[in-house]
DNA sequence: TGTACATCAGTGAACGCGCGTTCACTGATGTAC
DNA sequence: TGTACATCAGTGAACGCGCGTTCACTGATGTAC
């Protein structure tokens, strides 16, 4: 049935939320448009109202979550701050509020081109936020900087991530961090 | 109907080589055990008695799939050449037959105890072999050093693929190659 | 302010499909004599 | 060397299940008068 106007715009909202952390942390392809809508408390048809198709849904997220996260990535103030605070063990365990790169880079090559558009973007602006941080200097040559810095922090976390040993996955964290903060 | 003991050897190393290649291609859940076995020339239920379970297939296809890649891998001569060729074009282009941390890094998360286990040993070991290609140093160190460059090398892979614009791809590849090859 | 009714967010049942897995069976292989 | 037969790699049909999606419908909302 009909809901309140303000009701609509919350389950909007609840839904965008709960699929960002639900496709980080299952993959794209590991959770299904039943459990997508049911931890908004909705069922699957409304998903089809609302956004289109699972896939316009796992586009619209992305966009939603990454706007959540500029505003608490505001709050940073050094460039050592945020390497710090991406390559930490609490980041790792919670992949559902963490980073979109590192959770779900490896499915973007075979997505469509609505979900890669808006995964470039948040590509984009995370180069362009941890270029600001860096002590003034030439444009292009801080974003290259900053592209080479966000690889290894990616890559970090995906590996840290993966392998199944917990004290390989500390040291994979502090290599990165290490390397990138006795860097400058 | 049963074959000849070479036909099953030879069968067997193709749905290992064919199941190592779609994995990385269309991710662990994006390829099916019918897909799997008719690569091979096989029918679904014949990876059932042969390898259990298309889990089971997966992990002893990660190793297979890894000791292939370590005779190609026997021929590089040093670090930086390891470095080019892994943030290649040709190698972003080619996930099929490409590095598994890249390819499948971020769906470990969700694996059985079996698939992380290869997994790790496969980062185990490139970590070994690229760390043997540095100035003799001290082993511990030498691993950290292998570390943070492989997280470089695995994040800027999974990034160039991820993003929709070829420049951008291109500009992440050379960003890290140069970060990685200047900072000896 | 009160009433009639058009709107439309969300429901829920149904769809065809491909998934991973099981299992009784087949028939060429390769061993035993 | 020739024959009888046990072995077993692979077949193919079937299983229940959850997938993404469709659509006729519901009924509270909110507008028009």
């Amino acid at each position: 049935m009909k809901v309140s106007r303000e009701q609509a715009a919350e389950n909007r909202e609840l839904i965008l939320t709960q699929a960002a952390r639900l496709f980080r942390e299952k993959g794209v392809l590991g959770v299904g448009v039943d459990a997508l809508t049911e931890a908004a408390g909705l069922t699957a048809g409304s998903l089809y109202s609302r956004f289109g198709s699972k896939e316009k849904l796992l586009a619209e997220s992305l966009t939603h979550g990454h706007a959540l996260s500029q505003s608490k990535a505001a709050g940073v103030k050094t460039l050592n701050e945020a390497i710090s605070m991406y390559l930490s063990p609490a980041h790792r365990d919670n992949p559902g509020s963490g980073c979109f790169m590192a959770a779900l880079g490896c499915d973007m090559p075979r997505q469509s081109k609505e979900v890669r558009a808006s995964f470039t973007q948040i590509v984009r602006t995370n180069v362009i936020n941890l270029a600001r941080l860096l002590p003034i200097g030439r444009k292009r040559q801080d974003e290259d900087q900053v592209l080479s810095t966000i690889a290894t922090m990616v890559g970090a976390m995906v590996l840290a991530r993966a392998v199944d040993d917990p004290t390989l996955s500390n040291r994979i964290l502090t290599a990165a961090r290490t390397q990138l903060i006795e860097q400058k």
